[in-house]
RNA sequence: GGUGGGGUAGCUCAGCUGGUUAGAGCGCAGGACUCAUAAUCCUGAGGUCGAGAGUUCAAGUCUCUCUCCCACUACCA
C-alpha cells in the first residue's frame, strides 16, 4: 500500500455556460468528477492543481443578458458569482474559477490565432449566414426558425426539424423567422470569417488519438475517430458579435474587415484553461509555466480534463490543432475522462417542462454530501444514467445513513458509555480482527487503484464495500456479547471499530467532505493524519493510541423521507 | 440519412483480449443479533444477457440482419 511517487498533477474541468446555474447533470459529468480526483490525488500526497472557469462568450450569453435586462458584462459578472457560489455550496475545491472573459484569455487567444495564422492554419474565407434585421445581428443556424420543408412542420430550427429530424440548412426553411424576435425581416448576407484548417492537421491528430488507445476511454476515442474517419473539416473560429474576444492583427490593432466581429467561443474556451492557470499564479504567486509549458516542466505534469460528451470533438481535435499548429510548446491533454449524460427519469432535463434540478435548488433541499455521494455511484460512465427520486433516496438512506452513518454511531456510542470515550487497551486478535486486515488489504489498493484509473462507480462501490466490512466485523468481534464475559476481549472489539471509524472518515474525505470532518473530528484525529498514507492494515487497526479520547457525533446523514420524494416530485417533476 | 454509445435480474448498473452453475447494490422473502439512525449480519428467490441467423469444441462476449433508446452530425455550447 506504499504511496506513490509524488508528480505534479493538472486537472480541468469543462467550463460552465455562463447563462444560468448549471443541473446535475452537468454537476456529474465535469465539475465533481474532477473534484473528487483532485481530492483524492492530493490526499495521495500529489501536487494538484485543478483550474475551472466561466465560459462566458457566445450568442447565448448575450440574449440571455438581454433577457434580464442587462448588459453582457454585468449579466456575466452576476452569474460568474452564482456560479461560483454554486460550486462553493457543492464543496468543489478550485484551486481558481476564473473566466474566459479575462485579460490573459483575451491576450492568449489572440496570440495563438496570431501563430496559426503565421503556421499556415488559419485562413479568411467567406460564408452565408442569416441576418436578422429587425434584431440587428446575425443569427446562428438554430437561431432562425421556420416552416420544415420536408414534413412542413411550422417551427423548424435552422440546423434541425424537430418533428421529422431532418438535418437542415437555414436557407432551406419556408417563411424563415428570427427565433429572437419573431421578425420575418431575416437576409442571407455574404460574411468573412476565420477558420482554423484542421484538415491538415487531421494526420497528426489521428497519430495522437491512436496512441491514447489504451489509456483513453472508449467513449473518448470512439468520438475522436469517428469525426476523424469521416474527414476532419475546417471550422470557422469567428463570429459576427460584440460580445467576445476581438480580432486584431499584429500591431494589436482591430483586423481588417473585422469589426463587429469576435473569436468563436470554442476558439477561446479552452484556451480560458491556460489564461485561469495564469490568474492563479498571478493572484497566489504560483508559477503557470510547469503546468503549460513544456520547455518549463510541463513534460513532467500529468494533464487530466474532465467532460461530457458533447465536448469531446473539441478537446480532441480543434484545441489540439490549436495547441499543435501554434508550433509552441504547449502542453497538451494526457489523459481525458468523457461522461455521458445523467438523464431525468430517462429523459431530458427541461427547465420550462419543470423537469430536472438545478444546483442551487438542489442544496435547498439536501446537503451537498448527498448529492456528491449518489452522483458519484451513480456516475455516467458507460451509459446514460437515469437520476430518480428512488434511487437518491435508497443511497442517501442505504448507503449513507445506514451502513456509514450507522457504523460510526453504534460503535462510537458504545465506547462512550462502557469504555467513557477511552480508545480501550486489552484483548487477543481473533479470527473477526485477521478477516478484517484481510479485507482492508485487498481492498485498499483496488480503491485507489479505482481512483487511478477514473473508474468512479467502481471507486464508490469499493468505498461502500469497506463500510459494509466494518459492520460486518462488528458482527463477527459482537464486543457487547465479551463484554459479559470479558472486558478486555470487549475492548478489541471496540478499538478496532474506533479505527474504522477513522479509516472510514480518512476514505470518505473526497466523497463526503463534510461528513468525512464530523466523523474525523469526533475521533480527534488531526488535519495532518488524515492524508492517504496507508501502512500495514494491521497498523491501520490500531493507530489511535490508547486512552485517546473519542466523541460520538451527532445524526451523520438523517433519511430522506418518503414524504420527501412526493414534495419533490411534485416540485421538480419525476416519472410519468 | 450518416456515425458513435447503449439495450444484462422488479429498479440502477458491472461483466477485460469468447471458456466452469451470468455478478453487485437497491427492492423482496426467511433467519440471526440487540451495540446502533426498526439499524446491522447471514441465507434465499428472481435473468431463454433486445430479436433472428451465423462462426466455434465453447458466444452476454466475435460476424451479419433487424429492432428500440440516447448523443453527435461541424454557426447552441
Amino acid at each position: 500500500m506504499a504511496i506513490s511517487t509524488p508528480q505534479r498533477i493538472l486537472v480541468t474541468s469543462a467550463l460552465p455556460y455562463i447563462n444560468g446555474v448549471k443541473h446535475l447533470g452537468n454537476l456529474a459529468g465535469s465539475m465533481l468528477p474532477a473534484d473528487v480526483y483532485s481530492r483524492v490525488m492530493r490526499l495521495l500526497g500529489h501536487d494538484v492543481l485543478y483550474i475551472c472557469a466561466t465560459d462566458e462568450h457566445g450568442t447565448p450569453a448575450e440574449l440571455a443578458a438581454a433577457d434580464a435586462g442587462l448588459t453582457v458584462s454585468e449579466y456575466c459578472d452576476a452569474m460568474h458569482i452564482a456560479q461560483a457560489e454554486a460550486g462553493a455550496a457543492f464543496k468543489l475545491t478550485y484551486d481558481y474559477f476564473g473566466r474566459s472573459s479575462s485579460e490573459s484569455t483575451q491576450r492568449l487567444t489572440q496570440e495563438f490565432a496570431l501563430a496559426l495564422e503565421a503556421n499556415g492554419f488559419i485562413e479568411e474565407r467567406i460564408s452565408k449566414q442569416v441576418y436578422s434585421v429587425a434584431d440587428g445581428r446575425y443569427l446562428p443556424d438554430r437561431y432562425v426558425e421556420g416552416t420544415c420543408p420536408n414534413c412542413a412542420f411550422e417551427k423548424a430550427r435552422g440546423d434541425q426539424c424537430d418533428s421529422c429530424g431532418k438535418l437542415l440548412d437555414p436557407i432551406d426553411l419556408i417563411d424563415p423567422y428570427s427565433a429572437v424576435s419573431g421578425s420575418r425581416d431575416v437576409e442571407i448576407r455574404d460574411t468573412n470569417h476565420l477558420y482554423l484548417k484542421q484538415s491538415e492537421m487531421s494526420g497528426k491528430l489521428r497519430e495522437w488519438v491512436e496512441s491514447h488507445r489504451a489509456d483513453w476511454p472508449t467513449l473518448t476515442t470512439s468520438i475522436a475517430m469517428k469525426w476523424l474517419d469521416e474527414g476532419l473539416r475546417d471550422r470557422s473560429i469567428t463570429r459576427d458579435l460584440e460580445w467576445g474576444i476581438p480580432v486584431v492583427d499584429d500591431d494589436g490593432n482591430t483586423r481588417d474587415g473585422f469589426d463587429g466581429k469576435v473569436f468563436y467561443v470554442w476558439f477561446d474556451a479552452p484556451i480560458a484553461y491556460i489564461g485561469a492557470t495564469q490568474d492563479w499564479a498571478a493572484k497566489t504567486g504560483g508559477d503557470w509555466e510547469p503546468y503549460w509549458r513544456t520547455d518549463k516542466g510541463a513534460d513532467e505534469t500529468r494533464y487530466v480534463q474532465f467532460m461530457g460528451k458533447d465536448n469531446v470533438a473539441f478537446h480532441t481535435l480543434s484545441f489540439p490543432t490549436t495547441i499543435k499548429g501554434s508550433n509552441q510548446p504547449w502542453k497538451l491533454v494526457d489523459e481525458l475522462k468523457a461522461f455521458n449524460w445523467v438523464t431525468w427519469y430517462g429523459g431530458k432535463f427541461s427547465t420550462s417542462q419543470k423537469r430536472g434540478v438545478f444546483m442551487d435548488q438542489a442544496i435547498d433541499i439536501a446537503p451537498s454530501d448527498y448529492w456528491r455521494w449518489h452522483l458519484m455511484a451513480n456516475a455516467p460512465e458507460g451509459s446514460d444514467a437515469a437520476f430518480t427520486w428512488e434511487e437518491f433516496q435508497a443511497s442517501v438512506n442505504s448507503d449513507l445513513a445506514n451502513v456509514l452513518g450507522n457504523f460510526v454511531n453504534r460503535i462510537t456510542s458504545y465506547c462512550v458509555k462502557k469504555f467513557d470515550g477511552a480508545i480501550p487497551a486489552g484483548g487477543v486478535k481473533t479470527d473477526a480482527e485477521v478477516w478484517i486486515e484481510a479485507e482492508l488489504t485487498e481492498r485498499l489498493p483496488k480503491l485507489i487503484a479505482y481512483y487511478e484509473a477514473r473508474e468512479f462507480r467502481k471507486a464508490m462501490a469499493e468505498t461502500r464495500a469497506i463500510w459494509a466490512a466494518g459492520n460486518e466485523y462488528l458482527t463477527q468481534a459482537a464486543p457487547w456479547t465479551h463484554y459479559k464475559t470479558d472486558v478486555d476481549q470487549a475492548a478489541m472489539g471496540v478499538r478496532t471499530g474506533l479505527n474504522l471509524v477513522a479509516l472510514f472518515g480518512i476514505i470518505a474525505q473526497p466523497i463526503i467532505p463534510d461528513a468525512a470532518a464530523k466523523i474525523l473530528e469526533a475521533m480527534s484525529i488531526p488535519e495532518g493524519n488524515r492524508t492517504w498514507n496507508f501502512g500495514d492494515a494491521a497498523d491501520l487497526l490500531d493507530a489511535l493510541p490508547h486512552g485517546h479520547i473519542v466523541s460520538a457525533p451527532p445524526v451523520l446523514f438523517s433519511k430522506i423521507e418518503d414524504e420527501d420524494i412526493t414534495t419533490w416530485t411534485e416540485r421538480f417533476g419525476g416519472g410519468e
